[in-house]
RNA sequence: GGGGCUGUGGGGUAGCUUGGUAUCCUACGGGCUUUGGGAGCCUGAGACCCCGAUUCAAAUUCGGGCAGCCCCA
């Protein structure tokens, strides 16, 4: 396997080829195939993300892939962000279509023609809605699994409330949800409130979260955008108050995709493979026979662990094929298992077991009557990865105080003034772009490039 | 948005300059043998991205398309 730290793109292509996650061979650019693995581990993300959403009063619903012109070309500087990128289809059969159908590059346009037809009255409001659905991007770079695809795994909940206040408070309780799932991710990121000319088309601002990844990158890897009344004006969302007042709805969104599992790769992965924190593993214990003179018997007993197992809630499988023990454990450190027990005669003999976790190179050894405590050595496995994907984190995203220092290769924190002039010099000089201001930081210093009042800020090369 | 490089069995590759028989590793099927950190031997199957041009003859030269990778803005 190639070196992470030595070329990351190269370790990233593979692994992810080694694990079987995704097959880019596909006749179409930028359009891959979720393999059973890697399907698994979505599934997972996307059961989190799920619970943590309804948990929150939020209904999900699932809205046709396809939006006709005039929905989506309602004149406002909304479409003006995405014309560039949407896929057209413009014949049905032999004929061409009257009226061209897009193929969805997010779904404001196809939910928002919906949201005056149910929403009439404060009672309704507020409003809280998600999907988890394909969107298309015509993408013209070079796609990246995971990374930039033209089809892509998304998450998107919309929600609609009776004034300003309210909906920033809803802003607070999508991070809120985003804290969760990036705790069981075990990821670190930065929250950034994107520049004007970079924000969400058609929002009143935007807020990032940014991680920094291997090969000196930062990824975008979920997004939250307050809306206030913008699309409302345009899609005639209203409803009437307790005076009996037509009021335009203030609305959010938040927006999350499949490069949380691509930020999941990248930052707890090694030269070995794969490391999944453990909510998200298909597979979170494997159990590997060693071959011996009582194979039955070592098959058995293997098996009776993974009945207690099971009942434990705690996924489980026993690798019976014909390999090598020794390939077996590669193979499934590769992908990512957190949790390994080995089970040969010396294990059935004094009704032991043999684990390994996925971080540590030491195996250690337990009593079978201790099997209760593998949840435990789950959590140590997390919080290895958390620990280290901490100090990456540290590591890659620093505060300068001088312009010297700008080429670091690394995402750095410094006061800038919000001028486009400024953030365009430090671009050209460091090939670094601004994230945006740090959300919550009401810190202030002399901008770095042009020695005015500045906030602080977040640049970096990204993905 | 601009520039460069590359497409050979499932994956990785040699061959391309100088046109003529396609190399090796790995993975895969069958058999024997092995198994506590990627086993071994025998055997089998499997490829020149697509379209066009030049030529007696194209993996090799030329043009276009599609796909992949990299760099710059």
């Amino acid at each position: 396997m190639e070196n992470k730290k030595d070329d990351f793109s190269e370790w990233y292509n593979e692994i992810i080829d080694l694990a079987k996650l995704s097959d880019k061979r596909y006749a179409i650019k930028g359009m891959n195939i979720w393999l059973p693995y890697g399907l698994k581990i979505i599934h997972l993300i996307d059961d989190l993300t799920r619970k943590y959403s309804d948990e929150k009063n939020f209904n999900e619903v699932s809205f046709p892939v396809l939006i006709s012109r005039e929905q989506l070309e309602v004149e406002f500087e909304h479409v003006k962000g995405f014309e560039n990128e949407i896929y057209w289809v413009t014949k049905g059969g032999r004929d061409k279509l009257d009226i061209d159908l897009a193929l969805r590059p997010t779904s404001e346009s196809a939910m928002y023609t919906m949201f005056p037809l149910w929403i009439r009255s404060h009672s309704d409001l507020p409003f809280k809605i998600y999907q988890i659905v394909n969107v298309y991007r015509y993408e013209t770079k070079h796609t990246r699994s995971f990374i930039r695809v033209r089809e892509i795994h998304f998450y998107e909940a919309h929600t609609a409330h009776i004034n300003y206040e309210d909906a920033e408070n809803q802003m607070r309780e999508h991070l809120k949800i985003w804290e969760k799932l990036s705790d069981d991710l075990c990821i670190d990121y930065s929250l950034n409130t994107r520049p004007d000319w970079d924000k969400f088309p058609g929002a009143i601002y935007s807020v990032a979260f940014d991680t920094p990844m291997p090969g000196y990158r930062s990824l975008q890897v979920g997004t939250i955008h307050e809306y206030g009344k913008n699309f409302a004006k345009n899609y005639d969302i209203r409803y009437l108050d307790e005076n009996g007042n037509l009021n335009y709805v203030n609305q959010t969104t938040f927006g999350l995709s499949e490069r949380l599992l691509a930020a999941v790769i990248g930052i707890h992965g090694d030269d070995r493979g794969l490391i999944l924190p453990y909510k998200i593993a298909p597979v979170q214990v494997i159990i590997v026979p060693i071959p011996g003179e009582n194979y039955d018997k070592i098959v058995n007993y293997s098996s009776d662990i993974i009945n207690k197992l099971s009942e434990m809630n705690i996924r489980c499988d026993i690798d019976k094929r014909d390999f090598t023990p020794g390939y077996k454990f590669n193979d499934w450190e590769m992908k990512g298992v957190p949790l390994r027990f080995e089970i040969g005669n010396k294990e059935l003999s004094d009704k032991s077991i043999t684990l390994a976790l996925r971080t540590q190179k030491k195996k250690i050894k337990i009593k079978y009557e201790n099997l209760n405590d593998v949840y435990d050595y789950l959590n140590a496995v997390n919080n290895d990865i958390r620990n280290s994907s901490k100090k990456f984190f540290d590591d890659n995203l620093i505060f300068i105080d001088s312009l010297d220092k700008i080429n670091e290769d690394k995402m750095v924190k410094l006061y800038w003034c919000g001028s486009r002039e400024c953030s365009d010099r430090i671009e050209s000089i460091s090939e670094k772009a601004v994230l945006g201001n740090v959300y919550g930081d009401n810190s202030s210093g002399k901008c770095m490039v042009c020695g005015r009042e500045g906030k602080l800020a977040v640049f970096s090369r990204t993905y």
